[in-house]
DNA sequence: AACCGTTGATTGATATCCAATCTTGTGGTT
DNA sequence: AACCACAAGATTGGATATCAATCAACGGTT
């Protein structure tokens, strides 16, 4: 078992990729260290953890806050994004054996029908998860951990943007790559790739204000049924600040299904991906 | 400025580069925190840092390492920076400017004007920097930070290996990648990107088994300046305060001051090139 | 020499305390 | 009412002391 601090960060980073956890979010020692019922220096360790990850940043005297990226910044992961999956296009239209095309293949597959059964939610996680696999044939783990890193940051965007285009000619993507890679059309696959990520950069308005929906012991609450006070939960739940608008903003609190990893949006909009790479 | 444990883990960081520490070298919280007159959970959380950059592994229970790569990772990790260069490239042939090409141009002539001058510690100072300059003209900080973490790395694998091939066939690389880039020939480039950091690895035979020539205490000594204060420098040149060196070893180490992949570039001290690309 | 238990050292973690800094709220002034 | 100064409170960064658990080394026994 590893050690405490690091599982923290985990559940962090975990609530964070949920959109359970928003950009700009405090993250108070002392309010976590009580959610987490542990002491102030091991939800510091851990928030450094995050820190380091691009998740969080830390403020000196004024604590650490999710992290929020600029549109800059924006582009940038995702060019990163872009740059590391096409090296690994390349790499894969040389080396991959047929067996990894077959899992390629499936996956794709698998995606496939879960548009079809109407099942968004699953689909919308195959759709994430084609590009981890895509890397993962590259049989090198430390791309593997930068990729995972950059697709992790990249959750903290879809808090920040409002895509408001239509990702259905993006969902036949990984299959056109995956087709155009087999047949050794790498160049065609990599414009593809880079296409695939830019139409999504596209779609980003950065304009959002977002704020927190629920205080963090809520947000965090589903992930800790394992052994702390799941009954006992006396922490008063206080109303985010609202920051001197006087609460005219028309927003909708709609707290997500608890142990739900699949963030999704509810019905009211058609648009289910939120913004990753179908 | 920044927090105690980020000072003290670019220290350690900079002891790790110039090979103060070697792989293996085992940094205990108690010795450490007497040596940088902290507290042990200061050294910790800096070790924290260390692992998530990856060069350190904490063993739960057996305390922190200099991180000692096995020969997949040390693949895995020049994989990654054929890759990201070769990405960068692509970039480059495409965005960057007159300005740009003139600063990579200024860049190989330092170097050669090194080498010509028979200055093989600057030579070899400028031809690490040469990468790092190639990064950062893609003008992308994330990009950026991916690869100098990967750099940091390859630094690890320097102590692991007894590089016993010519290194001369590598000084001209970096211009003929500037050509190549300059004129469009695109794919050549990055073919020779892939042969430069492919010709390093197949140097590369990790047998040899490091021990420690110095105790830790010794091997961050040229690091403390007068006290741990952050706000006068973070990382501060060397400053032989170093009490009793008679260490028995007749090995002479000394500090390649050097900041930021920014501007200037001061070389002073002769260490000789144990692999890195030129 | 091989085996096994004890002892010491180190780590993981907590609680408590303190200084520095940030935030907030109050009150006086214009 | 708006505005500034200032004190009070809260939060962070860090130090110290302490404790249990684990690991490693040592020494005794067979």
């Amino acid at each position: 078992m590893s050690s405490r601090s690091q599982t923290i960060a985990d559940i962090l980073t975990r609530a964070i990729i949920d959109h359970r956890l928003v950009p700009g979010c405090k993250l108070g020692e002392r309010e976590l260290s009580e959610i987490f019922d542990v002491s102030r220096i091991v939800v510091r360790q851990a928030l450094i953890r995050l820190a380091d990850d691009g998740l969080a940043q830390i403020e000196r005297n004024r604590g650490a806050f999710v992290a929020k990226p600029s549109m800059q910044e924006a582009m940038e992961i995702y060019d990163a994004l872009t740059l590391v999956e096409q090296g690994v296009a390349a790499q894969l239209s040389d080396r991959l054996g047929p067996a990894g095309w077959a899992e390629l293949r499936q996956h794709v597959e698998r995606q496939r029908q879960a548009v079809a059964s109407g099942n968004d939610a699953l689909a919308d996680v195959l759709g994430q998860e084609f590009h981890s696999v895509f890397v993962r044939l590259s049989r090198n783990k430390v791309m593997q951990e930068i990729h995972a890193q950059l697709v992790r940051r990249t959750t903290l965007l879809r808090s920040l943007i409002t895509a408001d285009f239509d990702y259905c000619n993006l969902l036949d993507d990984h299959s056109r790559v995956v087709d155009l890679l087999e047949k050794g059309r790498l160049k065609q696959a990599m414009d593809l790739i880079d296409t695939h990520h830019r139409a999504v950069v596209r779609g980003y308005i950065m304009d959002r204000e977002v704020y927190a929906e629920m205080t963090p012991a809520e947000a965090l609450a589903p992930y800790l049924d394992g052994k702390t006070d799941s009954a006992t939960a006396p922490i008063a739940p206080r109303k985010p600040k609202t920051s001197g608008n006087g609460d005219g903003t028309a927003h909708v609190h709609v707290h997500l299904p608890k142990q739900d990893p699949a963030p999704k949006s509810r019905a009211s909009t058609k648009k289910t991906n939120r913004g990753l790479p179908a």
